[in-house]
DNA sequence: CTTATATTCAACCCACTGGTTGAATGAGAT
DNA sequence: ATCTCATTCAACCAGTGGGTTGAATATAAG
């Protein structure tokens, strides 16, 4: 069912994001463009392919633009579609901070120890 | 493959965000809590029994907590999951910020000003 | 032209998802 | 106890998603 390709876009850009992997190929690519390759390098334990895969996916929900130098097809982060995301969650906004007021301690938690590892927070 | 329950609550939470129906059902939380057969008279072409499966994914995200009232379990949306992914999200906001101010940034710096960028605001 | 590099296409596997229908459970109302 | 309403459980189906391997397609370099 859903006729296939028929996904809204916030349905595609949060589909996209709901992968630890692909969330991991953006936060390298808000470092600068990269190739498959070079993006295939940091996932040791799945094929070059998969990780074509998931460029195709973020590609799909407009989260990357693909360019050409030379033999490469960089990557490039588009983050309109992470606007439109946030725009959507900001409605929720008075919701959480609500929550915030009374649990200071909690918002403590979420913030700090955040996402593990692949997250973005570096550099 | 994941493991079956092993996703990390970032990827439960825009993984439950990636479906229309259910982002309607949180909107409609947003409004009130509200029990199955009120939230699947939302949704004349699917049935009552697909309706209480998204609420379970919601839950099992941590986006709605179910109470008991009388017979009716009443789904109460949760919005931490939703300030998590704000969060995540909010690493990426100077690149659309950055193209929303470009022209602007380009004419401070012409002009040797300071710190000029407008003031994010909104969101 | 041949070879090496970068990436994609194709076919396949299996788990998960969104949906269905039908039966089972839980808890008021009579 | 029984009936009825609200919700979930169970079995099933088709489609999608993340992964694999192997072959194919550019493009650069020798």
């Amino acid at each position: 069912m859903a006729a296939a390709g028929t996904s809204d876009a916030l349905s595609l850009t949060f589909g996209a994001l709901a992968d630890p992997t692909r969330r991991t190929i953006l936060a390298r690519l808000s470092e600068g463009d990269a190739g498959v390759s070079e993006l295939a390098a940091l996932f040791p334990a799945i094929s070059l392919q998969a990780v074509s895969k998931h460029l195709q996916v973020l590609e799909r929900a407009g989260l990357v633009a693909r360019g050409r130098i030379a033999r490469q097809r960089p990557a490039h982060l588009r983050a309109e579609p992470i606007a439109e995301a946030s725009a959507w969650l900001a409605y929720y906004r008075h919701f959480y901070e609500e929550s915030l007021d009374r649990l200071g301690e909690h918002l403590a938690r979420l913030q700090g120890a955040g996402p593990a590892g692949s997250e973005p927070g570096g550099s």
